[in-house]
DNA sequence: AATGAATGAGAATTCATTCAT
DNA sequence: CATGAATGAATTCTCATTCAT
């Protein structure tokens, strides 16, 4: 079970091993039966525990889906941030940013296969006001790190907008298919391809 | 109200108008509550009509679902038949998938955050025999079409699989965010440059 | 069942049997375990109905409550409004206010035992507008109306707000009491004592 | 906070600081929430405790009612025994007891407050003999002690059931709608007339 | 004495769906 | 075709209380 792995990262030590316990098990209802069909009882059976502990550490069903979503969101990052820390230029970063993305999307899928399930629900929370600057934090700053590049001219004529679709776009879309097996060859395949694709997205940017 | 116009088109007739009614304010339900926090009630109060008369239409909550998503597949597909009809070249198809998918979206705002939020409980629905075959027709339809011009060697090389998402990844990657508020220009901004991007996706796609 | 007799007089006709029977079984409940102890189930159970149509006539089970702490104070309140129409001085007027309580809870010891237990409850709701309006005015016409008496020059000196204590205060201390089973001899014993001393607090106020 | 001086008084010492502030803590929640919907967990924020302390002093949350009920009951008894002991005829007594009541309701209107919203609760343990027993006792001494005055013949034409009523009702409705804002001159400047109304209600009883 | 995680029975409420009129 | 009262299984969540540390 890979994903416990990830949610050690994220929820460290003896005490929240309850708290780990729970997620997982809700991760593999969530998967399986739906977020919203699947109900406090079927988490509770598979983590062999109490309704109360389950809102005692989480308060709500949506503070499992949530804390799922951030888990996964935050590992994502730490993972493409070591990524890009590796890396020294423009060009090396855009394909870590791909290959990243694609390994975490094989070495999690069911983690993957979650956020984009629970994307829809979670942005309904336009009050999620925390939610929202985290990510619009990391998006600046990624903007701005990948500025520090000497071959950094090119990003600057392109909309910020419109570069996250151009570099993920494509890989995002390939994974989704293959998570709800629409299609078959894993993304890992084509991970040199989607790169280049990323990249040349970027430096043939029609003027 | 312009979803209305798609609803008169599949929907058709004086007949049809209470079911037209009950599928525009159910539509407004689901975007403004979610699929599933919307009730009957809610719908029923908006379309100024009686459960009964609901279930007389549609049999089912699911049902009022379904014939939305259906609407909007069946909509989206004839406009881009119609844009491929005009077209004598492989270059001219993938710009004109591209731009005909922007157009939809900006004509049907409404419809496509719907198709976006339903996805993941329509693709649920695995026994849903039925829409995936026709989903299936349409995709190797629309590969026959266009290995059927000049210019087509260059798709012969590029995985089947992949095609979709390398001609369409971008484009509902920015349409998603600029449809949930995460980015301001609207896509038809970008047409042009999303629709150059796709064509050298596959023009040039490396060997 | 006399408590019928009331609610039939405020919730009218043949549709609203199911309503009345409801409140009835209700009023039982809450007298026997108490208005928090009394659980829906339970007064289903009695009414021999079901959960949702509990909640498709009241909403809430706080809504049963209002509702039989309403009908009681309306059965009241037209009840003394009758006996005050019949009377032509202010002494008359006072010991018709005194009788007429003792007798509507002599006839509605039920409705009568729950208007002090709610009381608590009902008053907590400090948001309730409409309630706190209707008791208002209900207040004012009847200070209105003993005011236009021949004697009524006694009661110019009695600060308003002491008023209905000093009328009340003794035979509603008395009911209560003996509705709890504090005292055993019948209110209606005490009724022209209670009467004449409500009068004599009135006519020997001291200056 | 002078409910802190009446639980002082009740609960001597260091050691029972905590539960003095348990009890203080509980009895604002109950105030502000009611008695039932006040759960443990609030008082238990409140009172920077924890929910084992809270247990370990009172068993039971019912046993934190109970408290304050009785410190309350027990409070106003003893002041009462007090001022009586001061008085010398009927009369006086009768004034003692009304001026005495306001006096303490406006020291403590928490409490007062208190015993009116908890006297639905704590009459429905009928079980609860201790305390009937006790409340029976103090209502006999008052009418024997009452009895030994020189002009103490009137009381003994009055049934003694109706006494309490006679004597303390008005007060006590005046009270309870000023509790409860129902007024806005504070009982105080109606403690004399009160008072006499009281002495009235006894000494021209009617024949 | 103090702590607070864990328990789990029990409550209120919802809501898709049916069906008699 | 239309209506909306009635159904009742299912679900979420609460909270007094216990108990190991």
């Amino acid at each position: 079970m890979e994903n416990i792995e990830l949610l050690q990262r994220i929820y460290v030590g003896k005490r929240a091993e309850l708290k780990r316990t729970i997620l997982h098990e809700a991760l593999f209802c969530f998967l399986n039966h739906g977020i919203e069909t699947t109900n406090i009882e079927m988490i509770r059976e598979r983590a062999e525990t109490s309704v109360g502990a389950i809102y005692h550490h989480f308060k709500n069903k949506e503070g499992i889906v949530r804390a799922l979503y951030l888990s996964a969101l935050q590992d994502q990052a730490q993972r493409r941030e070591h990524a890009l820390s590796q890396v020294r230029s423009l060009e090396d970063a855009i394909k870590a940013i791909v290959s990243g993305y694609i390994d975490w999307v094989m070495d999690f899928p069911d983690f993957a296969r979650f956020l984009y399930m629970s994307g829809a629900l979670v942005n309904r929370a336009d009050e999620d006001l925390e939610l929202k600057q985290t990510n619009q934090q990391r998006n600046q700053d990624l903007r701005k790190y990948m500025q520090g590049f000497e071959d950094a001219e090119k990003i600057k004529k392109i909309p910020q907008e419109l570069l996250l679709s151009l570099v993920i776009g494509a890989t995002e879309s390939y994974c989704r298919a293959w998570l709800s097996h629409k299609v078959k060859t894993s993304p890992q395949a084509y991970q040199q391809v989607l790169a280049n694709t990323a990249w040349n997205n970027i430096a043939y940017f029609p003027e």
